[in-house]
DNA sequence: AGCACGCCGACT
DNA sequence: GTCGGCGTGCTC
């Protein structure tokens, strides 16, 4: 009680001392809480004011917290005796720029999480635990006469070495990013080359902005308008750069956001550059001048084709203002290539670009192939770094001193210095939305990001997501086509092959038999897909009917014939398989269904001397096991390669002229609405696999159900045909992107818990009804069961995205304030791709 | 999230 | 008498 009393009375003389101009610091802190925490300024003694996106040091309830100051405001809404005091700030220049944290605030917003676990969330971990990123000086490297002399001779035992003198010497001289690429290990090597006097270094100079361009962030005034009932943010598909709803909305949720900006200490040539120059031929980039050879002949670019030219063309024309684009490729149409040239425009005018990639195990080959083409600096951001890694790639294109960084779905918060291109591969992909915590689009988080940077966006795909589609077909969206494969090879031809009354032995019917003889005969390679791993995905007595369920989830324990184990594909369960039935006793217990297990044997036994590979998740858990199974088929060691979705994620297997989908039947009675869209995506990445190079590929689609309305219009009439189809099918259901969903799921070890929490949650939403928003259920998930929890799920419906975002924020604190909130664990997904 | 407070049961 | 279970409330 005493303690108390004190507190308060040193707390109002420090009131009472402050002028009262003493603003209030609106800092984020990780904890899930969604509104930012307000604060003093630290006790000044000749320090530089605190700024928008520096990282402080607050005391925050009994501990220290770590948080990022999101904007500065007058007054508090907090009684003033509370404020506490920042204790320390830890960065000199804010680590955000304001478009930055714009963007993080409307992320925050749009997708319902809280301020703190984004904006802190977001950072890699040196920096949330208080790291200072040093002024990263990238260097270059560049063989020096002795160094071309030792390579001449032969450089022996020291192999790291000699190989990274010969990328010098073929690149004329290297980035630190071309090194990190060629070899993890690369200091130690690099550092034997300088001292043997081989190598040399000089400093990367960031490459001048040669135009105006696009404002860069921080040169706005926000926010540009405002109005007594702001409009709620809209969704990056949706985006409209006409319509005013989409201008930035920061004020909305933090008042207006204070300039906060950095730039590199201006080089010399910057003034030069900006005065007379717009062609980067006569701006030579100072680390140029280490190239022995003329930059034209250095890299081997390839013609482009007529359509690739015309891409490319049609993206440079709008450099410098937000214009999304979609870039329909067939598989191996050269999507990459348009993407390489617009990233050196780009670069070439001193802007960035960020490219981001799906979660795959192909970041290495991609990176490859952009260091190989390309000589600026690059950066990755993926999940194969280590901290230090993430925070250098960080840290580098926040300060400009890389020109793109190429890296998985969380790349697409890191600032970024002259941000000029933002490119999405794969935008269909799945892995650009977060499953968990932070439920974001990283895809539609960078339309948003184009749009504030003023930047063109390019969203490629062989398979265009529907929303994509559609967004093309309004009009806000500008399509390009590659409809032609590089090189000229033809598409390849699909056949349905319909199962019923047919020859049919573990997932290979005779018509399938047939073909992959013919393609071993002709020295061709083979691949079958299914989407199943193990070996049988069901054990059963025969006797009885008993099957072996997992105990913690409502799902069967899969077979593993490699192992001699059970498992459960939704949680950790494993154990030995059941040879007793344990109901009756019985020992003939079957395997039953195919996993790519069974159907890789069963083809090895079918077809004699057939080399066959498996290509899952078991069979590349193991670091550096994918690269060697695909080294194996580059090799031709492999005739077939049996695999799960893994086959369809942009492997090149050259090689390739017969691709199988053994069930096509599995994604076409999904309970997911989207579960159609998923298969036929699928299926043309796979069959995108097939007859590369100057061979024609066949596709056997092995199905029950021939007759399948949307399987017909896929094969016969072709990807668009069947994504017209479905648009209609979902504007006359009123699903996406005809209406907004949102998911609110919930979980708890008793069954009760998570329907009575969204029986509530139900009841609150009806107490505060919304023009055009119902919200439906609650219901079990569609696995009630999983990993010992009960699960159930409350859909909401809107009629647009701005009634779903006008209906949440309200609904969901008072869901917060509910009793049953406090007995699940509950959270929030806007625009879920997966209900389950 | 993390942490403290507080109010009930089984122990030295 | 006290150690510890986890329900409730709070963090500027």
């Amino acid at each position: 009680m005493d303690v108390h009393r004190t507190r308060m009375r040193m707390s109002a003389g420090a009131v009472r001392s402050t002028t009262a101009a003493e603003p209030v610091l609106r800092v984020a802190v990780p904890v899930p809480i969604r509104h930012p925490f307000d604060y003093l300024p630290p006790r000044a003694r000749g320090t530089p004011p605190v700024r928008p996106g520096m990282r402080v040091r607050v005391p925050f309830g009994r501990k220290t917290a770590i948080g990022v100051v999101v904007d500065i405001a007058c007054a508090s809404t907090v009684d003033a005796r509370r404020l506490k005091r920042v204790r320390d700030v830890i960065d000199e220049e804010p680590l955000f720029d304001a478009a930055t944290l714009k963007l993080l605030a409307w992320a925050s917003g749009y997708f319902q999480h809280p301020v703190g676990e984004v904006v802190v969330g977001t950072l890699p971990r040196l920096l949330r635990l208080g790291r200072v990123p040093k002024a990263e000086r990238s260097m270059r490297y560049a063989a020096t006469a002795a160094g071309a002399h030792a390579i001449a001779e032969g450089i022996r035992g020291a192999p790291v070495q000699a190989r990274l003198l010969g990328l010098m010497i073929d690149a004329g001289s290297v980035p630190e990013a071309a090194l990190v690429a060629e070899h993890r290990d690369w200091r130690r090597p690099l550092r034997a080359l300088i001292e043997k006097g081989w190598v040399e270094a000089c400093p990367d100079v960031p490459r001048p902005a040669d135009r105006p361009g696009p404002p860069s962030p921080g040169d706005r005034a926000d926010p540009p308008h405002s109005s007594d009932r702001p409009d709620p943010p809209r969704p990056a598909d949706q985006v409209d750069p006409s319509h005013p709803a989409d201008a930035p909305h920061l004020a909305d949720r933090f008042g207006p956001l204070h300039q906060a900006h950095w730039v590199d200490p201006p080089s010399p040539t910057d003034q030069a550059a900006s005065a007379h120059s717009t062609d980067r031929t006569d701006l030579p980039h100072p680390a140029d001048r280490f190239d022995s050879r003329d930059p034209a002949d250095r890299f081997n670019r390839p013609v482009l084709n007529a359509e690739q030219a015309r891409a490319v063309e049609a993206v440079e024309a709008h450099l410098g203002e937000f214009t999304p684009f979609v870039l329909d490729g067939v598989t191996g149409s050269g999507k990459t290539e348009v993407y390489l040239r617009l990233i050196e425009t780009v670069v070439a005018r001193g802007r960035q670009a960020l490219v981001l990639i799906p979660e795959i195990g192909l970041t290495p080959q991609l990176l490859a192939r952009f260091h190989a083409r390309l000589t600026c600096r690059v950066a990755a951001l993926h999940s194969g770094l280590s901290d230090g890694e993430r925070l250098s790639s960080w840290t580098h294109a926040r300060n400009g001193t890389v020109d793109v960084l190429v890296g998985t779905r969380s790349a697409v918060f890191v600032p970024l210095a002259r941000p000029g291109l933002f490119i999405v591969d794969e935008e269909h992909d799945l892995s650009f939305k977060q499953q968990d915590g932070f439920r974001y689009s990283a895809r539609d988080l960078a339309v948003v990001r184009a749009r504030d940077a003023g930047a063109p966006v390019v969203l490629g795909s062989a398979t265009p997501s529907l929303e994509a589609i559609d967004n093309v077909r309004r009009g806000r969206y500008r399509r390009l086509d590659l409809p032609h494969r590089a090189g000229g090879a033809s598409p390849p031809r699909i056949d349905v092959v319909d199962l019923r009354s047919r020859p049919f032995d573990n997932g290979l019917c005779d018509v399938l038999v047939e073909a992959l003889e013919e393609t071993k005969a002709r020295s061709e390679q083979a691949l079958l897909f299914i989407n199943r791993r193990g070996y049988a995905p069901v054990l059963m007595c025969h006797a009885c009917g008993w099957v072996a369920n997992c105990e913690r989830c409502d799902a069967r324990l899969v077979f593993h014939r490699e192992d001699e184990r059970l498992r459960c594909h939704h949680c950790a369960a494993e154990r030995p398989p059941v040879v007793e039935c344990p109901e009756c006793g019985s020992t003939n217990v079957r395997r039953l269904g195919l996993g790519t297990e069974r159907v890789a044997r069963a083809l090895e036994r079918r077809i004699k001397g057939l080399h066959v590979a498996r290509m899952d998740r078991d069979a590349t858990r193991r670091r550096g096991s994918l690269e060697a199974l695909l080294d194996r088929v580059h090799a031709g060691e492999v005739d077939a390669v049996v695999g799960t979705q893994m086959l369809a994620k942009g492997h090149h297997f050259p090689n390739v002229t017969l691709v199988a989908i053994l069930d096509a039947d599995a994604g076409l009675f999904g309970i997911d609405f989207r579960a159609t869209e998923r298969m036929a995506q699928l299926l043309l990445q796979v069959a995108g696999r097939a007859g590369r190079g100057d061979r024609t590929g066949r596709v056997l689609l092995q199905t029950h159900n021939p007759e399948h309305p949307l399987l017909r219009v896929l094969v016969l009439q072709g990807y668009r045909q069947f994504c017209a189809q479905a648009l209609e099918e979902r504007r006359s259901t009123r699903l996406p992107p005809f209406a907004s969903l949102a998911l609110v799921r919930a979980e708890a070890q008793q069954r009760e818990a998570p329907q009575s929490f969204l029986s509530d949650a139900e009841a609150c939403a009806s107490a505060r009804p919304h023009r055009g928003v119902s919200v439906l259920g609650p219901v079990p998930s569609p696995m009630e069961r999983r990993a010992g929890r009960y699960r159930a799920q409350l859909l909401v419906d809107a009629t647009s995205r701005g009634a779903m975002q006008r209906f949440l924020p309200g609904w969901i604190a008072d869901l917060e304030a509910l009793p049953s909130a406090r007995k699940v664990r509950w959270s929030v997904d806007v625009d879920p791709q997966e209900m389950v």
